[in-house]
DNA sequence: TGAGACATGTAATCGGTTACATGATTCC
DNA sequence: GGAATCATGTAACCGATTACATGTCTCA
């Protein structure tokens, strides 16, 4: 089987086609309206990479012949393409991915909805904030052995990734409550401040 | 002459170079044992962009003959480089970088350094900051279509980008007032929390 | 019925990743 | 003096960006 690794890009596609088929102008407008991982929409990068999709079995494309002259394909997800997809969300976070900053993460974590059970994604979320404070204790190390007046852009520059990292540590832990508490009630999620 | 415009990865490499000479392998080293810029260290996007700089003349190499079977190429900052790098560090943060999120309204300020004079650098934290702000406003627009309770790890998600850019907004305001503090006494920065 | 926007792609180029190759240095 | 590690690259592949091409619908 040999389960060849996808680009994020690759993953993006799979989970939005496994929410519902579209055709490559829907993945488009996705893209390009919406801040779903913030990917390019540019057609050069999603319609060769459904179509690599296609070839691999992971997406199947029914030909929509309404419109001889310039048919379009409406791609669905296959069974294998659902188990490549539900076999990335299993992947816990890793450090790389963390500082690649493609945002693998939190894509992961908005397609494992209806995927993964309600434990998975706390589970996940766990790891998640772990690979993060680990990452936040390295900068932190860094710190010492820059900061000198003589560099006061490079500290500040610095701490604006401290800082962020820290702030993707406490939405991991906001969000994790948020999940558990709705599982009680069903009231709206609040962003804590 | 027509600038052409470069890879953030270039701009990186001009700046780094700017600061002292160095070889690719320098360079390597900054990437890999530092946050610098979050770049990947691997020689294969490293050589071949600092031979594209040296050939259209951003950069000069002079070759170290020290060890003969293996020369070294030792790359500084031509005049033109020197040109190419400060008009790009004079260009304001635009909203295509900040969503693309690799990393280059960062970059831009930590090689301000000695390049813009401090006011320059305090005008282009504010439109950062602006820039940051409508961005979080167009945020916030998204949360009130989204956000039903069907959709609960989508809203979560949404709220982790509305976060994370408040927390980058918080930090160009930081960042200023401890430049201006920096201006009148010689304090280290201390982050504000 | 012609202009413009919407829809559906293809082609060329080019930067980056991965893997490979080889020369010097250290150190056991 | 052989292995491991440091240093300095090259080559093949491949995905993404940019630009182009063409078909279809809307509506003044």
């Amino acid at each position: 089987m040999a389960e060849k690794k996808l680009t994020t890009l690759e993953y993006g596609l799979l989970g939005l086609v496994g929410m519902s088929p579209l055709t490559g102008y829907d993945v488009h407008k996705v893209f390009s309206t919406t801040p779903f991982g913030h990917f390019s929409s540019s057609p050069g990068a999603i319609y060769p990479a459904l179509r690599r999709l296609a070839h691999i079995g992971l997406l199947e494309a029914r030909l929509d012949t309404a419109k001889e002259a310039r048919p379009r394909r409406i791609y669905s997800l296959t069974d294998s393409g659902e188990e490549a997809l539900e076999a990335w969300l299993h992947q816990p976070v890793t450090r790389e991915e963390l500082i690649r900053g493609a945002g693998a993460p939190i894509l992961r974590f908005a397609l494992s909805a209806g995927r993964l059970t309600r434990d998975e994604t706390l589970a996940y979320l766990e790891t998640y904030q772990k690979v993060v404070a680990v990452y936040i204790e390295e900068l932190y190390g860094y710190t010492e052995q820059t900061t000198s007046p003589e560099n006061l852009y490079g500290s500040l520059a610095l701490y604006h990734g401290i800082r962020s990292f820290e702030s993707e540590l406490e939405w991991t832990k906001w969000a994790a409550t948020e999940i558990r508490r709705a599982g009680r009630s069903s009231r709206k999620p609040r962003p804590s401040r």
